[in-house]
DNA sequence: TTTTTACTTTAAAATCGTTCTAAACTACTT
DNA sequence: AAGTAGTTTAGAACGATTTTAAAGTAAAAA
């Protein structure tokens, strides 16, 4: 399936900026990254995109399941193109991101999810920090 | 151990206003909290204090281990007065965090730690969400 | 105790990531 | 082709957090 054909699967108008993102983003390589690293790319394809449009894609994006968003307490929003549940080493000091294959993880116990609740996703963070 | 020689063995001058927070923070109680929280509290209790103040506080008590800061998506730093080792449970729609104890996961395999690092400690996150 | 020093608090300004506004534009439908 | 609903954009606005720099305070030195 070709990028457009992804848009529209997902509801999404194949306008020009968005086939933009998606040529970036939908490769099928896994990767983190913010509003403006993808900015960057963007302008090193030789394109150009106010951010406002970028916010703004990158949002339909993660809504219709085409990307997700790193839970993160650093400021910027760190989003994601692997969009299996996997999970993540985190090294605090610089916010560098490494996955985590989901096979790679074996929860044996789980607690009982809150009375009304539904499990909507479960995610490792391993913190790691340099050796010295 | 009271709340000032806690703040003095964590290398902190027991200040008035740091001394306000730890009579809230400290007392043994688990709460997520964001600084806006934590300045209303401080204004009920009939004291108050400058934002500044406030974020100034919450970082030096973080990098000391007095409290931790959890990792969310969310656009307002949360911060936490469960020291230990420990996960959450967190409904996306609403922000709400859920403490898990440690002893009620059981990671059974776990990745290699990179090569030239560390494991600095493991957090589980369950997403959960409202049942329709 | 006084003096000195380094650290802390503060209000206000600045910064930074992100969202909003409203006008121009474009993709899709009829 | 004409209509319409959705999209893009620059720039303004916003909200959380940090910085600034001056005044205040705690600890150390004398
Ligand atoms: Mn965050
Ligand atoms: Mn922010
Ligand atoms: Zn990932
Ligand atoms: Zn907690």
């Amino acid at each position: 399936m070709n990028n457009k054909e992804k848009l529209r699967k997902a509801g999404l108008r194949p306008t020009k900026q968005r086939m933009i993102i998606a040529d970036i983003l939908l490769d099928g390589i896994d990767r983190h990254f913010t509003a403006e690293n993808l900015q960057n790319e963007i302008n090193s394809s030789g394109n150009s995109m106010s951010i406002a449009t970028i916010y703004n894609c990158l949002k339909k994006f993660r809504n219709c399941g085409l990307i997700k968003q790193v839970e993160s307490s650093k400021d910027t929003a760190i989003f994601d193109t692997n969009i299996n549940q996997h999970h993540h080493f985190l090294d605090e000091e610089t916010g560098e991101l490494i996955d985590i294959e989901n096979d790679e993880v074996n929860l044996h116990k789980l607690p009982k999810i809150p009375q009304g609740y539904l499990n909507n996703g479960v995610e490792v963070l391993i913190k790691i920090k340099k050796q010295i």
